[in-house]
DNA sequence: ACTTTACTTGACCAATTAGTCAATTACCTG
DNA sequence: CAGGTAATTGACTAATTGGTCAAGTAAAGT
């Protein structure tokens, strides 16, 4: 679904890569969107959530965060334009747009995600107001910022099937959040 | 295809839409990549492109040519929801995110129109300079930055059905490229 | 008027698709 | 071990899909 597209997938090819039957899947699910949604939600306790927790550790300073945050996303999908040979972008923002106008139920499931996603960054501008790195502002505002445009950021790598969209991300939300980011701790290629 | 999305219309629909058998849309097209790709310059030329010219006719300073195309695009975005019941987004993201992975000649023609757009901005910002109302900057480089933000602003607005991520455009792309944009001329709900 | 070309049609095919179901197998508990 | 429950299977629809094709119809050139 994350490299193709959610109405590409067939329940056939599911359960095929699954080696399973297509009974058993009917008897797990009622339907392909009750799949999407655990699935959604399994990625984001096994993949999403403990990156993002190691990301905005509060170990770093505020501003580090955010750019080991953008850091960690350039590598990532540099690794994944290495290992399938394209740039999947996110997950969220692809099926989400796609199918936000006939499986409601993910479309809320994105949404939730992506506040999950925000309140990363809200915490971390107030703590950068807090200390005296920010202007103060509306933090949670400002995260919503941030977030839309490195999601633009991530599509557009998507469908030009480069990261360099992603390159410039430090810059542009340094402005957008009012400062200059500090250079990322963890190396990139 | 920008209400729902490529996957989901059919060729059976396309011809039961416009009135027309199936061995005429072979006729005219060999498949519906064909199609999308006449579709998309069609609509540039019909819709988008003479938008665009008013928007950013020079007669306007260049920050409020800005402002007005933004204001412009919000205006569009409730129109379309007040008759559709949903907000639609930018048919060239949605579209360019679901399928760039399997039909590159799409892809190309989406990047392709993308860049018109950006056109838009980046001579905007130059002139901006110009006239002493911005920094001196690499203005194609922002212009990417806007058009990531506003792009990913649509598709969160596609996502969540709601015009409401629009709304701080003009705040948040004020700070992107280092200015207080001025309110627009234009009125909106 | 006649011939060639462009377009249209309806009927058709083979493949794919979501979804069902009775029968079978694995599992688990008392 | 017995008996019930949960999971699995393969075989089956019925509908949809992309795509083809020969035959018919309109249009355009000469």
């Amino acid at each position: 679904m994350w490299q193709n597209s959610y109405g590409r997938v067939t329940i056939d090819a599911i359960c095929e890569r699954a080696g399973v039957k297509k009974g058993s899947f009917y008897h797990a699910y009622p339907d392909k969107a009750s799949l999407a949604l655990e699935a959604f939600e399994y990625f984001w306790e096994t993949h999403s959530r403990p990156w993002m927790d190691a990301a905005f550790s509060p170990c770093e300073s505020p501003l580090s965060r955010i750019s080991n945050w953008l850091a960690g996303g350039l590598e990532k999908t540099i690794e994944c334009q290495r290992v399938h040979g394209r740039v999947h972008g996110c997950p969220l923002f692809n099926i989400g747009s796609e199918i936000s106008t006939l499986e409601p139920a993910v479309a809320e499931k994105v949404t939730d995600i992506l506040r999950r996603y925000r309140r990363y960054l809200t915490t971390t501008l107030r703590d950068a107001v807090a200390e005296n790195l920010l202007e103060p502002d509306d933090a949670d505002e400002v995260a919503r910022d941030v977030l839309t445009l490195v999601e633009g950021a991530l599509t557009q790598a998507r469908i030009s099937n480069s990261a360099d969209p992603l390159r410039r991300l430090p810059i542009s939300v340094g402005r957008l959040i009012g400062t200059t980011l500090p250079s990322s701790t963890t190396l990139t290629v």
